[in-house]
DNA sequence: TTTAATGCGGACCAAGTTAGTCCTGTTTAA
DNA sequence: TTAAACAGGACTAACTTGGTCCGCATTAAA
């Protein structure tokens, strides 16, 4: 299951309750009781959106987080890079932050790399075409959504689910 | 980022490996061999491909495996859900297989559920035009590769690199 | 018929990562 | 001055992952 970090998650979650908020500021407590994300982890998946350059805060009493920019010019991808590091589905696909030498020991023989170039560019696409307003909008009626927990429409291919 | 387990990595290096030798068997003897993958793992990542069906077995001397199918018949997104599950960055985007009841504790809140479901199929939908076959052929002379492990084009937003 | 090569199916373990907690500053409005 | 809030760590428990190993079943070839 391709996955991404639960922080990573909570930080989107977090975030569209924050952009739902507008210009107005919310404390990570306040944060925390609207969407039954933990405190603790609230502030640090926090932490790491502002250090990224998504969030402003305000120190002091009656402080708290707000939006660095509107949820219009927040890709998802830049939401995911900021907390789980590059969008990429394998080292190969890293750009610069290549490891050192050799750690790829496979490299010799692999002849798959160049494409793996290729496929997490088409994800970055995917990914970045979509911002933080389209994912606060109310869910679009696609493909027959609305049945949650049960089989709607069978996506996979097949094969094994783990 | 983003990350695709190891052993799904290995899955496609075996896979192109085995398509290379057109309708031949290969043992996973000889498959660790040729790719420098261990042959503990090769055991391993071939047993979870021969359970979802891209590949046939012969079992006793002079047995081996090769693909069940031709390659351009098998799609990128089989072999990632054959070893790794449902091709989806979160639980909530799995299909069918939904974790019980309330284990997504913020079901309640979490307006963005419905979203996942569009990405996942965006993704989903990138993965699966690709095949075994096209991952076999030479590396396409794009978006100028070529400088392994220098820093050729920027392809993530920006933010943390983790 | 025997033998050896090979896949089959587990159990098992060590290491790394993740999620979560906690604590001690620092800042700032009231 | 005080209390509310962020800042930035260190720390821990639990889970996942990658990797190893073993005994059994199957089958071609000697």
């Amino acid at each position: 299951m391709l996955r991404m970090s639960k922080m990573t998650d909570y930080g989107i979650v977090l975030l569209t309750e924050l952009a739902r908020a507008g210009s107005e500021t919310r404390t990570a407590r306040e944060l925390a009781a609207g969407t039954g994300v933990p405190l603790p982890s609230v502030s640090k998946v926090l932490k790491g959106l502002l250090g990224a350059g998504l969030l402003v805060s305000h120190r002091g009493a009656s402080g708290g987080y707000g939006l660095a920019r509107p949820a219009g010019q927040i890709p998802l991808t830049e939401i995911i890079s900021a907390l789980e590091g590059p969008v990429a589905l394998t080292e190969c696909g890293v750009q610069g932050a290549h490891p050192p030498a050799g750690a790829c020991e496979l490299e010799t023989v692999c002849r798959v790399r160049g494409h793996w170039r290729v496929i997490n560019r088409t994800i970055q696409d995917a990914l970045g075409r979509l911002t933080l307003a389209d994912l606060c909008a109310p869910v679009p009626r696609l493909v027959g959504l609305g049945v949650p927990a049960s089989n709607p429409t069978p996506v996979t291919v097949g094969g094994a689910q783990s």
